[in-house]
DNA sequence: GCGCAGAATTGATAAATATCAAGAATTTCA
DNA sequence: TGAAATTCTTGATATTTATCAATTCTGCGC
């Protein structure tokens, strides 16, 4: 679980005699491809860390089905909504391939709490940085058009491009599929 | 202050003990419209309720002038990134009209989590509410047309229609004012 | 009240993006 | 491996939204 310690450093902040603490609460956990790690409605009470793999978040309302994000080796996924206030899931979250995940459930989180002094303070770093991401998300939609969304999204995560359908790109990109592959024909020329 | 009471309560869902240590970490202070809470570039030190009165947060980047919030009387304001990780702000925040705010500098904040136990559990919830404002906030970009924002907001905030200058809603929705001029048309027939 | 400046609207047109339909490419899995 | 299913691309067209320019409207200082 090394490269969860160094993950939970390097989002929450923590000290070092408390990773060990944070990291032993995670569990590890290997789901199949197209298996669900949340349904929607359900209430989330897990947050996994992906050691490897790919996930897929995502709903349908009136007939659209929009992918709102993809999460990658390196980075937690989890109903963050759901997960801090009990509310029902509003998303799917799906293994988009075979996975191996680190998880810990909100008992066992909610445990740290009591167990690590600091815990409230790295629990809110944690999600303020969650905040700063969607922060950039909404910025992203305000000053740039959907030639601009993707070319960000292309320098800063190329591989994703190769490993996920490019129909969930778009989506997640707020386009259509043929609007991405237009713009993907232009680039690349 | 019993409207900030109240409001803290509410957003903070602190214990009625803790709310009056809270309440009175912040000042009264008015300021006049075009008055800047925040300029871009420098780091913000202040969480503000508005007590009454309006402000826009704005940025400029290649030429291009977003809005990307109004708040109004009732709400806090504040960059929440600037404030909590100490970078420098991305965006102006002005007065639209004379303002009534009770305000808490940086300082006094951080003295809150020595006097209060719950401190960072309480500010953990109140940037969680934070986040789920913007995850609601990148929905309606995925979701929704530039129509359906703008009948979203109409029906929500209707009296921000008559005291925001409608090239700020505008901008706040994603769209030109022309196209927010044709939607207005176009709904009052 | 008058005139000015900023704001909003309107019209004409262009650009971006969506929609629909068909065909090509790729993946899946029996 | 090969057939079926899914995904991706392409073309034709429609819709949405932006752009630019010209008025009109409104609020504000004098």
């Amino acid at each position: 679980m090394k490269d969860l310690e160094q993950y939970i450093q390097h989002y929450f902040d923590a000290r070092a005699e408390d990773l060990s603490a944070i990291a032993s609460a995670f569990s590890y956990k290997a789901i199949h491809k197209s298996d669900y790690l949340l349904k929607e409605g359900r209430i989330c009470t897990q947050l996994s860390f992906i050691k490897q793999g790919l996930v897929r978040i995502y709903s349908t309302q009136n007939d659209k089905e929009v992918t709102q994000w993809i999460s990658i080796s390196g980075y937690f996924v989890t109903e963050l909504s759901s997960f801090i206030f009990n509310t029902p899931a509003r998303w799917n979250i799906q293994a988009l391939t075979d996975c191996e995940l680190y998880t810990i459930d909100k008992d066992q989180y909610e445990k740290l709490g009591l167990q690590i002094p600091e815990w409230h303070k790295l629990e809110k770093l944690f999600i303020a940085k969650c905040f700063i991401i969607l922060e950039e998300r909404v910025n992203s939609f305000l000053f740039m058009t959907a030639e601009e969304r993707y070319n960000q999204l292309l320098s800063i995560n190329p591989e994703l491009f190769n490993q996920v359908p490019l129909q969930y790109l778009a989506s997640m990109l707020g386009m259509t599929p043929e609007t991405l592959s237009r713009l993907r024909k232009k680039a690349i020329g």
